[in-house]
DNA sequence: CGAATTTGACCAGCGC
DNA sequence: GCGCTGGTCAAATTCG
């Protein structure tokens, strides 16, 4: 056990210095960002487990079963850029297999890729300007429906991951059956400070309101995961144009009767 | 041939 | 202090 682990190690070291890969060890204080996704029929288009793909690219370095569920759950860690540390993990609800359970870790430290060259998103939807500054700048429902931690007012909403959250983490309350937990949580991250700040603002709602990607993408990060968000997206079948999958895609979730 | 994925082993945090 | 579970790494394999 001890010698045989010296490799890893080193490798590590040398790396130059992995603040994520040794944070990412901490259980307790990696940042996460839960969001689940109703894949429905997509499930056919998605790879084995449905590991979303993003205009990211996310490179698969592990799977593990996870106690208490009979799926795996898949990690993958961006690719991108080689410096980037944002990763995700990307699950199956135990309850649902039709909802994908995606949680983000760290946030991408690149330029992530131009959505609009990717044409899912119609020129109105502006790929860049509502990157940082938008977020503050777009009350409009999104904002409003977003969700603010309410566990308290929200018992049902208790789970193992918000007993370990004090007081930083953001639930919000999904529509779907795995109602048991949308997780917006950021800690350690210099934008946690904003979210917190934009969400408090907002005040507490959203008790039962279903998620928009609007909201998600806000709810995320002012900088990159909105980009990540909407790369889960890119893989269901927009077939005709974003702004369709986008009615559809919160359709379905709004369509789900939790359980 | 190169890149991505798969699978197993190891390590560390957390709970009991 | 011990055991369990989650998370990451690394080598091997597969696919493009």
């Amino acid at each position: 056990m001890d010698g045989s682990i010296s490799p890893k190690l080193d490798k590590e070291v040398s790396e130059e210095f992995k603040p994520e890969t040794q944070a990412s060890k901490r259980r307790k204080l990696a940042q996460k960002t839960v969001v689940k996704v109703r894949i429905g029929a997509n499930v056919g288009k998605l790879r084995n487990e449905g590991p979303p793909s993003d205009l990211w690219s996310w490179r698969k370095y592990g799977q593990k079963p996870i106690k208490g569920s009979p799926y795996p759950r898949g990690y993958y860690r961006c690719s991108t850029s080689k410096g980037c540390s944002a990763k995700k993990q990307v699950e199956r609800c135990r309850s649902d297999a039709s909802v994908l359970i995606i949680t983000y870790t760290s946030s991408h430290n690149h330029p992530g890729p131009d959505l609009s060259a990717t044409k899912l998103i119609p020129s109105s939807k502006e790929p860049q300007t509502h990157s940082t500054e938008d977020i503050p700048a777009s009350p409009k429902q999104d904002q409003q429906e977003l969700t603010q931690e309410d566990k308290q007012n929200d018992p049902h909403l208790t789970t193992t991951e918000n007993d370990r959250a004090e007081d930083q983490f953001h639930y919000i309350q999904s529509p779907i059956s795995c109602s048991r937990d949308i997780i917006a949580n950021r800690e350690e991250d210099p934008f946690t400070v904003y979210l917190e700040k934009t969400q408090e603002t907002m005040g507490l709602l959203l008790d039962e309101e279903p998620l928009s990607y609007s909201q998600l993408m806000n709810f995320s990060t002012p900088i990159s995961e909105e980009n990540d968000f909407f790369d889960e997206l890119e893989e269901l079948p927009t077939s005709s144009s974003f702004t369709s999958f986008m009615s559809n895609f919160s359709d379905e979730r709004i369509l789900v009767v939790p359980s």
